[in-house]
DNA sequence: AACTCTCACAACCGCGCATCA
DNA sequence: CTGATGCGCGGTTGTGAGAGT
């Protein structure tokens, strides 16, 4: 999947980094920084030029690059980032910690770009029926309504509106009542705002500015994955820290506790009231302690960030 | 099994901007 | 002001893996 290493002209390596190479820049760069990339290689006995060294660093070895697993509430956000700004994907990135520039970049050509395209097909085709049905109605009364071939018509007074691209259609929530609270955390998902809490029973919600609000009122702010998607816990007041959940998050209790040094706020949730373990739990951090999950730990412990998951 | 096609993504390349002498 | 240098950004390419035939 990687270009074959190879020496060019000049006799600096070019392709795939060998994992001694990337022990070479990273114990370098951990020791003395990068002041200047293109003298860099010389320093850190790498035959490549500082360019290389750079784009290895900041897409790869940087601590706390993320890769692949891209939640649902990432990808919706690089969609919306994309619509107001384009193909600046180094300013896009700046709104994802862990996220490097060439990855969403990647991302947004190999998957987004493609379910923005089909989104937008299902919609030109929902209007299209939508219309014609409208049409249809219209008929009776009104003589100069046209529809051409494909389905397509004009017509001045018909008005479509039309529905959010990444969106297209909101849910009815499942029978079963659902009850989320935090303690100076802030819960989010697709499309609810980042300083929403949410607690809901089975016919309405409660949100935390204590406004009581049907489901149609929350359908309108999650979008079709809400019940199934990951979910994901983003921590204000540690920026830069998540804590994301699986598809076995509504079924599988769970506790987690998140004492940081510098402030007391405890972070717990409640599955239906029970306080429990998970072992689904992923923590997306600046430490280590993803790796003790990951590789299935029980009991894990984080030492300095006081942060503890049962499993 | 062998071949072809498609996908995913790390890495490269060229350009433009900022800084400095 | 100008040229050199370094860096960052965005577009593109190369290639291994997996899917399809």
């Amino acid at each position: 999947m990687v270009r074959t290493p190879y020496v060019d002209k000049n006799g600096l390596k070019k392709g795939a980094w060998s994992p001694e190479e990337d022990d070479k820049l990273r114990a370098y760069i951990q020791r003395y920084g990068h002041w200047n990339w293109r003298e860099l290689p010389k320093y850190a006995g790498l035959a490549r030029c500082g360019k290389s060294c750079r784009l290895r660093w900041m897409n790869y070895l940087r601590p706390n690059v993320k890769h692949g697993n891209y939640s649902k509430e990432e990808e919706d956000l690089i969609i919306k980032l994309h619509e107001q700004l384009g193909n600046r994907w180094s300013k896009i990135a700046a709104k994802l910690p862990g996220r490097t520039d060439n990855e969403i970049k990647n991302h947004w050509h190999t998957h987004l770009k493609k379910r923005i395209q089909q989104h937008q097909m299902k919609n030109k085709k929902g209007r299209n029926r939508k219309s014609i049905e409208k049409c249809k109605s219209q008929e009776a009364k009104q003589s100069n309504t046209s529809m051409d071939n494909n389905g397509s018509i004009s017509h001045p007074s018909v008005q479509i509106l039309e529905s959010c691209p990444i969106c297209p259609s909101s849910p009815q929530p499942s029978s079963s009542t659902i009850e989320l609270s935090t303690s100076n955390s802030n819960i989010n998902n697709s499309g609810l705002s980042p300083d929403m809490g949410l607690s809901s029973g089975s016919s309405n919600c409660l949100f935390e500015d204590g406004s009581t609000n049907s489901w149609d009122k929350l359908a309108d702010l999650v979008d079709g994955n809400f019940w199934t998607d990951p979910f994901v816990v983003d921590d204000q007041n540690y920026q830069g820290h998540e804590i994301s959940f699986d598809e076995n998050f509504w079924t599988a209790p769970f506790t987690l506790e998140n004492n940081y040094q510098h402030h007391e706020s405890d972070l717990s949730l409640n599955f239906l009231g029970a306080s429990v373990s998970s072992p689904h739990m992923t923590y997306l951090g600046d430490t280590d302690f993803s790796y003790l999950l990951a590789e299935g730990a029980s009991n894990a412990t984080q030492a300095d960030g006081n942060v503890t998951c049962d499993r």
